[in-house]
DNA sequence: TTACCAGACATTGTTAACAATCTATAATCA
DNA sequence: TGATTATAGATTGTTAACAATGTCTGGTAA
């Protein structure tokens, strides 16, 4: 009789990257131990545990005696991180390519009318869910854990960078970069799958304008109750 | 008046990772807290949070209400985390073939010698650290830390593999295919660099048998204090 | 006003005691 | 003998109190 646990930091960890993930908890928000305990009605010994989780995702940074602050990625950053990308994602492309099954190529197409209908409705929270979704679904594909994990921390990651420097321009990938993506997987035409991957990339990488600042941000306990 | 800190975690998570990556500490030994605070001399906490971070690095599992075990990677965990290698290390050797100064190659030439030296003297614990520090070294010319951080935790998960799957007989990087791509990158030579790269880690992951089964181990204290 | 300092307050770090769970030993029964 | 179950010991999980450090406010003096 399996017990189904569910650990609570893992819960904490979960709500966090999600946050995150959706842009909602912005680069260089203090995460502090009281108020998440009060958050998510439980010990500071479990907040503690989790925050040592997350610097491991690299997506939290621990200053000693001064607390956890989500990280704030620099230009040096953030141009490591999408190389990483291109570098990862080539290789899950490929898997992709040769291992997507009919019911892999329904899913691609399924997530494409999710994120179609999203724009149609200017419903940006979820628009960014699915634009990262997308990568991810292409990831699972692959059937690579181990490059999946990274791609899910790289992700997590270029939401920080997104949101903290290129607030008003490509915030989202474009739609059509995608279904050309999914045509070629569908197509078994692995070269034309990497090359459009690529350029997808580079044109997210591009969005991003270095001169921009940082806005501060507070209201953590709205960041991690919205869903 | 910096306090140039050393928090107590960052030592026992390195002294662990050094153990894994040296190939001391081996596959499921168990990581017992009593144990670590006894070894460290600090409190439990300490130890608790150590393993958290290293649960992180995907080389500790966590079962709970169990304890803390060195992981045991599945023959499909080994096939992953050498394709996963095969995709970043091609980018690091790219960025390396491209960015390698002076400084970097006498680094890698004095790398040689060392391989060499340890070989010479049958020094297996030391010709382990370099054939690993040779990936590592080639990590840091290439000049992306991302990258060289994934680098670092595929090599200590490639430690665990081969001591589980390969005691025998590939246990150590052939020396004269370092050789090989240091010549190449010294020559500006991208696409044979590339090449004899790809093929060396072929070459190591072709060194793994899995049907040979793993011994358990014990030792814990040993396996830290020795160095 | 501005710079500096002292104290109060809040936050993080540390420790120990207690509770819950698991494991290994030994006794019981078929 | 072999399997099963109780019990004792060891290990992990949880909690609260206390200590150390950092931050912020208000006041003082140049």
């Amino acid at each position: 009789m399996e017990t189904m646990d569910k650990p609570l930091e893992t819960l904490i960890v979960d709500s966090i990257l999600d946050a995150i993930a959706d842009q909602r908890l912005r680069a260089g928000t203090k995460l502090g131990e009281q108020a998440l305990s009060d958050i998510f009605d439980c010990n500071r010994a479990h907040v503690r545990r989790a925050l040592s989780m997350l610097t491991g995702w690299q997506v939290v940074d621990h200053l000693p005696n001064r607390g956890a602050y989500v990280a704030t990625p620099t230009p040096q950053d953030a141009r490591d991180v999408f190389q990483a990308r291109r570098a990862i994602e080539t290789t899950i492309c490929r898997n992709a390519v040769r291992l997507a099954d009919a019911q892999d190529l329904a899913d691609l197409q399924a997530h494409l009318a999710a994120e179609d209908a999203a724009r149609g409705q200017d419903n940006r929270p979820v628009a960014i869910r699915l634009s990262r979704g997308f990568h991810i679904l292409l990831a699972r594909i692959g059937r690579n854990p181990v490059l999946a994990r990274y791609l899910d921390e790289l992700t997590m990651r270029s939401s920080l960078i997104i949101g903290l420097y290129a607030q008003g321009h490509a915030t989202l990938c474009a739609e059509d970069e995608h279904a050309g993506i999914v045509a070629a997987i569908a197509a078994r035409d692995e070269g034309r799958a990497l090359s459009l991957l690529d350029t997808h990339l580079r044109h997210i990488e591009a969005g991003i304008r270095f001169d921009d600042a940082l806005p501060v941000t507070g209201a953590l306990s709205a960041a991690l109750r919205g869903r």
